[in-house]
RNA sequence: UGGGGUGUAGGUCAAUUGGCAGACCGCCCGGCUGUUACCCGGGAAGUUGCAGGUUCGAAUCCUGCCGCCCCAGCCA
């Protein structure tokens, strides 16, 4: 925009005093007669208009009665401090033209709206403030992510979505793929990420993956974005070390560095400093008995409910892993537990304040025979896994891996209950517009 | 898919429990020179989700269907 030289509202304080040009989107018009006042937002910030009728000239004056909700401006004028609203830059208006009128029937008001209209207009609701609190939230772990694994040396490897069956069980989304028959929507990159391990020792994947599950709760999507650290002669133990390191600085990079979104979100920040305890580690076994204890019929073998999950992280207060699941309630892939072959090596990590499972992970199995034997036992097609198998036949090696599911990570730290929010444009079961 | 809830103006909700369909916000018109979700006066705006039934009379009761919300399962 060089030839449109213009000021961010965010950096408007820096200018007090000065004659700037702004572009911006009228949020609000008062208007008293001779004076009037337009709420103006960039996405940086935010400003207020000042257009006073005996200083701006009948010709101008007539333009400010089309200033409605969401019309786009270029205006020009003395930035100045209001005594009155110091946090809030007024901009004494000497030159005002309409770039992008808005028609008076725009739907979004700053009043209650319900989740569905609101969801119907989601390119329109993204303007609101606590939306665009929570996008900018998001892009901060984002960050946060590349950063701490860029800190470790990690490579970043991207995985394709367009897969031949190949991943977990859950339900697949699928399409016609030229001669080669039918394609799958990735659900997961964990199987190429192994392989990449065995590559480049230690790399982390970042991308969209696909459920078709149908699944109707506040933390479930049809398309999510999950990130797959794999980590060549990693165990089981370093790989819930780096998951705890993770989540803590993750959690610590938004208290430093985003105050005022988790401010506008309402966030009680207090309840995060959790994570700077150590994790709790428990047993799956003993999981079972504590969800027992406190009223659950949840039996040894059955994979944990939401409610018994609930039940296990409101005992402690901070995060949770819970370790070692039986081998029926988990992948494939999973490495037998030597010290009790019943299990798996496995753990998934509890967020608290009821936010459930945020990251599943485990040590892979390694040994050939005996995923060959669970493949058959799942009764997965053996030949789609055949270069799979090989990871297991040319150099196998102790790995492990996790994947963390951002929306729901973003959800908990930023204290919003239904993860479709933290996503710009979230797909549903039942939504896929706009 | 199962359980529970809900559906009235563009939005958020009332309607004495079967008796004239309303309020606020938004929108339109008018007034106001420092507003802060401004204020004051006036106005337009409805197939009460859809289809059928009971009744002198249905937003309200009954039957079916549909949409949405919450919970559960599946998982990150």
């Amino acid at each position: 925009m060089s030839s449109l030289p213009s000021v961010r509202l965010a950096d408007l304080s820096a200018h007090a005093g000065q004659q700037v040009t702004v572009h911006a989107w009228v949020t609000h018009l008062r208007s008293s007669g001779k004076i009037a006042f337009a709420a103006l937002r960039d996405g940086s910030g935010v400003a207020q208009a000042v257009f006073v009728k005996n200083e701006v000239g009948d010709e101008l004056w007539a333009r400010v009665a089309l200033l409605t909700t969401e019309t786009s401006v270029r205006l020009t004028g003395e930035a100045r401090v209001n005594p009155r609203a110091p946090g809030v830059l007024d901009i004494g208006v000497r030159a005002l033209e309409i770039i992008g009128p808005s028609p008076t029937d725009y739907p979004i008001q700053p009043k209650e709206h319900g989740v569905d209209f609101l969801l119907n207009h989601r390119h329109f609701w993204l303007r609101a403030p606590r939306q665009t609190a929570i996008m900018r939230i998001r892009s901060e772990v984002e960050q946060a992510i590349h950063d701490f694994f860029y800190a470790r040396d990690f490579v970043r490897c991207d995985t394709p979505i367009l897969t031949a069956a190949i991943g977990e069980r859950a339900g697949l989304f699928s399409t016609e793929y030229f001669d080669e028959g039918t394609a799958y929507l990735a659900q997961t990159g964990q199987l190429y990420g192994e392989a990449l391990a065995a590559s480049l020792g230690r790399i982390y994947t970042f991308g969209p993956t696909f459920r078709a599950e149908k699944s109707k709760t506040r933390r479930h999507l049809t398309e999510f974005w999950m990130i797959e650290p794999e980590m060549a002669w990693y165990d089981q133990d370093d790989n819930m070390d780096l998951q705890e390191e993770l989540v803590r600085f993750l959690v610590t990079r938004v208290l430093e560095r985003r105050p005022a979104d988790l401010a506008v979100l309402e966030r009680d920040t207090s309840k995060l400093d959790c994570v700077l305890q150590p994790f709790v580690r428990l047993d799956y076994g003993d999981a079972v008995k504590l969800a027992q204890s406190r009223g659950s019929d949840v039996q040894w073998g059955e994979d944990l409910g939401a409610p018994d999950e609930a039940l296990i992280v409101a005992e402690y207060e901070r995060p949770v892993f819970v370790m070692n699941y039986p081998k029926e309630a988990k992948a494939f892939y999973m490495k037998e537990n030597p010290a009790d072959p019943r299990t798996v090596l496995c753990s998934d990590l509890l967020a608290p304040e009821g936010r459930g499972e945020i990251i599943g992970g485990s040590q892979r199995e390694d040994d050939y025979e005996k995923i060959l034997h669970r493949l058959k036992e799942e009764k997965l097609p053996l030949e789609a896994y055949d270069w799979y198998l090989d990871l297991r036949r040319y150099g196998s090696f102790v790995h492990s891996g996790f994947g963390l599911g951002l929306e729901r990570t973003v959800a908990w730290i930023a204290g919003v209950e239904h993860i479709r929010e933290v996503i710009p444009f979230p797909r549903m079961m039942d939504r896929l517009r706009p």
